[in-house]
RNA sequence: GGGGAGAUACCAAAGUGGCCAACUGGGGCAGACUGUAAAUCUGUUGUCUUCGACUUCGCAGGUUCGAAUCCUGCUCUCCCCA
């Protein structure tokens, strides 16, 4: 299949980025693929300790789908083995390991899961422990002495933990070098990663060199924040959209972004065109509301198709806006005549954790039946025969009791 | 190997025998307000059969009428010296 010409393809290919090193090389890459009609060998590791991926992964996913539409081969690393070392990246403390068995059913998630933004067919899916659970001391310790330990602290998220005095292990030193040797192995020519990966990008870069190989290049894209407004997107600050999230949960989340981040979450998070994406500079501005909406629309109907980004829409201006009961809530059955406490019931459908949380809940005038606010604790509600009851808790938890 | 400091609720951090379910900040949740599930303001934030009871302050024991606070052992972390 031919390639598109080299200028073309980097304009697709810098779309977002926020640092490609070094770029001059990556032209000399696309140049040669291009006249020689030879894909490049672009790799991404994915880390399958928390196998939810939310719109946060699908920026690094979706640059590379860019490539794969592009005619060149991608490669997705499961990072099996240098999942039960957990990378320190932006850690504040050392993670968890976890088992051959638990890293390898999060990997296989991870993928079906990835194979909503990347092209299945066209994507080379590889484990890491086929090449690195392999290896023996002597070659660990042949690795680790291609680095030193003035590079190593001198990476900000160590730097901090060491000055907090907090604990940092020595196995955490060699991530970095394994996700270097995944490089070599597999003779990558370029690497994607978030910025806050460009430490463990670079040690490829020189492992690679130090192999005889022609370093790859890195490419790295920006942190997606996330809904806060503040924090990167992660599911551990709570401020995440997954990609599996239904659709009105997307489109409520994404209009709950601060409207300095519109403009940004187009960018990365969306297809629409160059052209289309510079006129929305300026709407943002203008008209952030409606930009809101746009955004969150495209971003729905990625992911579950337009008529469901219309129902999203429709179901948010009805609860949110005008604050109407949405249509299909979720039922709950009771027996006819029997009677309960308000709060018992609100634990039992989910609603709240505990009966603490639920009499707080109306206390707070959080709780209402049939659009009436109840604010005694104590209400027992009777179930006559064939009754409903439209329960509301909090600002979006709509329920339907039935007898 | 030696010496010192420390482990408190989701996170950070007070408390050092009864007034502690535990100050305060962040986060979360709720209410008001809003184009918004933003910002801001207010309230709230262990559990339960809630004017009361029960469990919680690294783990296990002990002293005491009574412990997060005192004692003993254990586990883990940080710092300094070697």
């Amino acid at each position: 299949m031919p390639f598109l010409p080299v200028d073309e393809q980097l304009e697709i290919i810098r779309r977002g980025t926020i640092e490609i090193i070094p770029e001059e090389e990556l032209i000399a890459k696309l140049t040669r693929s291009y006249k020689e009609n030879r894909p490049l060998r672009i790799k991404l590791g994915c880390d399958p300790t928390r196998p939810d991926l939310h719109l946060g992964h699908s920026v690094i996913l979706r640059k590379l789908r860019q490539f794969q539409d592009l005619g060149h081969h991608a490669i997705l690393i499961i990072g099996d083995f240098t999942g039960m070392i957990g990378d320190p990246t932006g850690a504040n403390k050392t993670r968890p390991a976890l088992t051959i068995e638990e890293v390898q059913e999060n990997g296989k998630s991870y993928f079906e899961q990835a194979s909503k933004i990347l092209d299945p067919d066209k994507t080379e899916i590889v484990y890491n422990s086929h090449w690195l659970a392999g290896m023996s001391f002597a070659d660990v310790i042949r690795l680790a002495s291609k680095m030193t330990l003035a590079r190593m602290i001198e990476r900000d998220d160590f730097t901090k933990r060491f000055e907090r005095e907090e604990p940092i292990s020595i196995h955490e030193f060699l991530y970095p070098l394994a996700q270097g040797q995944d490089s070599v192995h597999l003779k990558s020519d370029v690497e994607l990663g978030g910025i806050d990966q460009k430490f463990n990008l670079l040690v490829g870069r020189q492992l690679q060199r130090e192999d005889g190989q022609e370093p790859q290049i890195c490419l790295m894209m920006p942190l997606l924040v996330g809904t806060d407004g503040s924090q990167k997107m992660s599911k551990s600050y709570d401020n995440y959209i997954g990609i599996n999230e239904d659709p009105q949960n997307m489109y409520g989340k994404t209009l709950s972004i601060p409207d300095n981040l519109i403009y940004t979450w187009f960018e990365l998070l969306t297809d629409i065109s160059n052209d289309d994406l510079k006129a929305y500079a300026n709407k943002v501005i203008s008209d952030p509301r409606n930009s809101k909406h746009d955004l969150a629309g495209t971003i729905v109907s990625m992911y579950h198709g337009g008529q469901a980004a219309t129902e999203a829409r429709d179901h948010f201006e009805k609860t949110v806006v005008n604050k109407e009961i949405p249509e299909d809530l979720p039922e709950f059955r009771f027996d006819a005549k029997s009677s309960e406490k308000l709060v018992n019931i609100i634990k039992e459908i989910g609603f709240a954790p505990s009966n603490s949380e639920a009499r707080r809940l109306i206390q707070q005038g959080g709780v209402s039946l049939n659009g009436e606010t109840i604010s005694d604790v104590h209400t027992e509600i009777t179930f006559n025969v064939d009754s409903e009851l439209i329960i509301k808790v909090g600002k979006r938890k709509f329920g339907k009791l039935i007898s």
